[in-house]
DNA sequence: TCCTTTCTGGAACATTTATTCCGTAAAGAT
DNA sequence: ATCTTTACGGAATAAATGTTCCAGAAAGGA
């Protein structure tokens, strides 16, 4: 048998989804991904390959964890309005802690990159549709418990919670204030609930 | 006198702010620029100065041409509620048609570079400062003609307003679906509407 | 213990990047 | 027509970037 990794893969991912989630893909250089992952540029290379294709394993490394989180959140939720609220609540925490990455990885990830590189459009894409379909899937329990209004239809009011998170989003990538985010969450709540 | 300059200023900004917003700031290179404006290296440094400098440059003209359009068009309106729809169709449009840059080049920069780079950070606060008090005056005379509910104070809606904006950006950047523009527009103005 | 395998650190590489420099050309002022 | 000033084209440069390569070290199996 020969050596072993003195590293865990999974380990390295995370911290590759937070350094490109903070950077950007063209925003973080190779070296300072080697210095920031912690182990060689052979070893970087041998495990991950380049560099684009490290990004699209850390952008499926977040699918799984962050929007794993939501959905599961979703699926799982008896009070729906509540568990929305809670993921607002949730962003907006991270959005207002000064330390660590801003915004939502996808989110960055397609406006940076998806116009010009199908690869990563194809992951991006597709979890926008896994979150659209798990906020549909709850919303329409929530309808049916009373819960939410029945003037729109789910899968509208799904894209349209989508919508004001991903735009929550790109404010709180940037200077953002408190009370923006609580505006938006009574105004979303307040139309889910109301006709 | 000296040799007058063979371009006008104002048209290669234009061309600036087109490259910069299709591609972003990391995303095109020097020679692209170059090739790009029309004009050479050197009449590209001493008129503009570095890629930097020539990067805020057009995000204040974009600032002027573009978020000035639309605080006109608010300041302007009659009809508040037709208005906001009116922007939100306008966006609607420039996002499904394949040509040109996508999204909007405010919201783009502020996910690329706001978060290390103050400078750029200005700006694109400003621009969200003056679009959200365009958004609130209009929402105030709305809501004093009473084509909007005054359930919320016009401060929070025009907050909300423009988060569905934003959102719609990031969504636009991507693979993006015509009804999902439909479903928003609708909540939306619904929303402003109803109590 | 030795052998095979694979990891590791770091030097080395080719390419790209942003920027500067210089000789020449053009446009008015005198 | 000459002179001064500034624009222009393109070569040149220095630094950074992404990637590969190599020699040696480590970890077990025979």
């Amino acid at each position: 048998m020969a050596r072993a990794k003195e590293f865990q893969i999974d380990e390295v991912l995370d911290k590759a989804v937070n350094l490109f989630w903070n950077k950007g893909y063209n925003g973080i250089s190779a070296e300072e991904l080697v210095q920031g992952l912690g182990l060689s540029r052979s070893s970087l290379y041998d495990t991950f390959g380049d560099k684009h294709s490290l990004f699209i394993q850390a952008l499926k490394r977040y699918r799984e964890k962050i929007t794993g989180d939501v959905i599961a959140h979703l699926d799982r939720a008896e009070n729906i309005p509540e568990a929305i609220k809670e993921i607002f609540v949730w962003s907006q925490n991270s959005a207002l802690q000064a330390t660590g990455p801003r915004g939502c990885f996808m989110v960055n990830s397609r406006i940076e990159l998806a116009p010009h590189d199908s690869g990563i459009s194809d992951v991006v894409q597709e979890n926008w549709q896994a979150l659209e379909d798990a906020y549909q899937r709850a919303i329409k329990r929530g309808q049916e418990k009373g819960q939410i209004a029945k003037s729109h239809n789910p899968r509208a009011l799904a894209r349209f919670v989508l919508t004001n998170s991903w735009g929550l989003s790109a404010y709180g990538r940037g200077t953002a204030d408190k009370k923006v985010f609580d505006d938006i969450i009574k105004i979303v709540l307040s139309t889910l609930k109301s006709d």
